[in-house]
DNA sequence: TATAAATGATAGTAAAGCTATTATTTTTGG
DNA sequence: CCAAAAATAATAGCTTTACTATCATTTATA
């Protein structure tokens, strides 16, 4: 048999639940490969339909809007990253190691993940690093929070400040510098590849550059000989 | 006379020059109270024209696109940015309390600049908080750069990236550090008053305490006793 | 004061973002 | 296996957004 992993996703994200059908599967998959290719704010569900081969009123039996969809796979994928972090850093005993492997989870390119057929990993580490932030950045963010849209996210930054805290239980901001990880890791990509005088990168654009100054960043506040 | 401060704009973000006409200056102003109010995704010309009170043509001789508009303001407010920092420190040798209160210049709220009768910069530096990253996280942002959209803020990062090197001649990632203290300022902003779990802020939601973050973060890993 | 430049008023178009209706498949429970 | 239910396809239509065009009128300026 083949094995899948399979992501709970909060149920109030969409109308039908995209994982139980061939064309609920379709969207989901089709909708990571438009959005790559031609960004999120070009992104419409009668292109998404287009690729398909089904008509806008099929996605929006699935969908409310594309926003949802957008928040949809952004929560897939930090789900993913979740347990991708818990089966990587299973055996590590020594917390300043796994902080260091998931800073690199985090930063490196990711490798499509042959156990979710549906989903293309690679492509949307490719999504969250150019939209990632735009599921939060809006008037509503207020009202999703409620509806708990973000809660995956927050979980990965618990986990995240926790493994922290293991290193130094009295530092003082694990889960902001949690969330500064997560977004300076994406961010510094963005600006590698596309303003790379926003950043100190060479033009290799190694993935591991950003990993080095994150290391240093960090780990320069948490083991802070001075404090 | 009445001082007013003149921020030089790129010529290529408008069609005609916003500063030059009373209808002009009304468009930045209202367009920063607007983009404020419904956020940029609801923002649109039609609507910027009803609080005007002239036609969305009207503002069409200005801005090719709402886009360019918030480009256009955004820039206006690095600009600014800019002048304010060389303004506020420009007596102060020390290196060190230079960058603390650049630190403190991004992360606190900004009162509005009476220098400037058009520009309310403590609205801007809102939309800066929630829009920022939407100025550069497209699909064109290629382009964009080409045109030198992006130069008031690579500008800030380079003198930023300046002082921090004054603090530490060899520091590895002074651009990356720039543009990290910039970014993660709004970030944490955001997240204190949209999404608290993420960040250890209190309900007191004081600035202070994301300078205090800012600082711990920045000065372990610019003055690391460890390398 | 003529003339050019800017603005206002109005109209119109294509695409985006939805909703609704009916017909046709596909699924599934008795 | 068949009938009812559920899902999908096909089509239409409506409002808003994003943008362009035209022409009349006001305002600035040589």
């Amino acid at each position: 048999m083949k094995l899948e992993v399979q992501i709970k996703m909060n149920q109030t994200l969409f109308l039908r639940d995209p994982e139980q059908s061939e064309l609920g599967r379709n969207i989901i998959k089709h909708s990571i490969q438009l959005i790559d290719k031609t960004g999120f704010e070009s992104f419409t569900f009668k292109k998404l339909a287009e690729a398909i081969g089904t008509t806008e009123a099929g996605i929006y039996r699935y969908f409310e809007n594309k926003h949802k969809l957008l928040v949809y796979i952004i929560s897939w994928y930090w789900g993913w990253l979740e347990f991708q972090i818990g089966y990587q850093t299973k055996n590590v005993q020594d917390p300043v190691t796994k902080l260091k492997q998931v800073i690199t989870l985090l930063a490196s390119n990711v490798e499509d993940d042959l156990m979710t057929s549906h989903v293309d990993e690679s492509l949307l580490h490719q999504i969250l690093i150019a939209e990632g932030s735009k599921s939060y950045l809006t008037k509503h963010v207020g009202e999703d929070n409620k509806q708990q849209y973000f809660k995956p996210y927050k979980d990965l930054c618990n986990t995240i400040g926790e493994i922290i805290l293991e290193c130094n239980p009295s530092y003082l901001y694990p889960h902001s510098l949690a969330s500064t990880i997560i977004e300076v890791a994406h961010l510094q990509n963005f600006f590698m590849h596309n303003l790379p005088s926003l950043t100190d990168f060479d033009k290799s654009k190694k993935e591991s550059q950003i990993i080095e100054f994150l290391n240093n960043l960090v780990f320069s506040s948490v083991i802070n000989k001075r404090s």
